[in-house]
DNA sequence: AAGCAAAGATTGAGGTTGTCAACTATCGTC
DNA sequence: GACGATAGTTGACAACCTCAATCTTTGCTT
């Protein structure tokens, strides 16, 4: 149990109060491709060339299949991304970007990958400090989850 | 615009991973209270004592008043919270929690402030870091929103 | 080879969330 | 007292989400 004065939970405080900030920046910015927010994070988890089982992206985003069935219904019928059946198991579908699915995600890719200007403006050691945390974090979880 | 190689840019990416990752925590933690992740969100944004018009609670959680006006009504039909009127201004109307719903709240808060453990593992001086720089960032945040 | 349990995806029912337009009641002002 | 603006509600409709049931396909077992 973590203490009350570890700066561990203030760390985490403020990392909810920074994404909870930028929430709008995220809907406005589905809202200008023509998405709902749950689609354009659905195709990011898509990348270009690597082809997805509709069960790997209820992971993804951590609902059950019969939701991503939905979620991938609409997706598709927009042109962005394709089902094409799995030659090894035939059960499985795999979704790909189509052409129009593959600028659109590289533009959303785009936006979202700029960070916010108070992250952005933060003085360089600042900026340093936290993506070495954050690598730290990262790699902490990619290890244990393993 | 900020360069590629600008470490806020990793920074940024990493503070949406690490966040996405602890999704599924926040989604156990909201079925283990009976509540939808909005509504326990909702929860969250009216502190105990405080009065919170319906307005400003919309804006809290970046939706229009016609959709807090039913998250409202079931949070109030489980008891949790309730809505008095404003003397000053009968048009508005204040939700207070309820004692049901400042337990679960505490309770809530309880465990969502409890960094999750890649956060609280890092070495003490990672976690200084990431809360100062945090710290800086929320405090640029607050100048320029006002 | 036949049988069978399990997995991937879909469908349908039912509830929640989200947006938009219309409506009511109240406020502030002129 | 009339007017426009604001707070909240309602209704219509689409999207999201979960659960149970179904279908096909697979892999295992015997």
């Amino acid at each position: 149990m973590t203490q009350s004065n570890d700066p561990a939970r203030e760390a985490w405080e403020l990392l909810w109060e920074v994404m909870q900030a930028n929430k709008p920046r995220f809907m406005a910015l589905a809202q200008e491709l023509g998405l709902s927010a749950v689609q354009l994070h659905a195709l990011r988890m898509i990348e270009p060339g690597v082809e997805v089982p509709m069960s790997s992206l209820a992971g993804k985003l951590f609902c059950d299949n019969s939701n991503v069935t939905g979620i991938v219904d609409r997706l598709e019928a927009r042109g962005l991304i394709e089902r094409h059946p799995a030659e090894h198991d035939r059960r499985v579908k795999l979704l790909v970007l189509t052409g129009p699915g593959e600028r659109i995600r590289s533009s959303a890719t785009r936006q979202m990958t700029q960070p916010p200007p108070e992250i952005a403006a933060l003085p360089m050691e600042h900026k340093i400090a936290l993506r070495d945390a954050l690598r730290a974090a990262v790699h902490a979880r990619a290890e244990t989850s393993v």
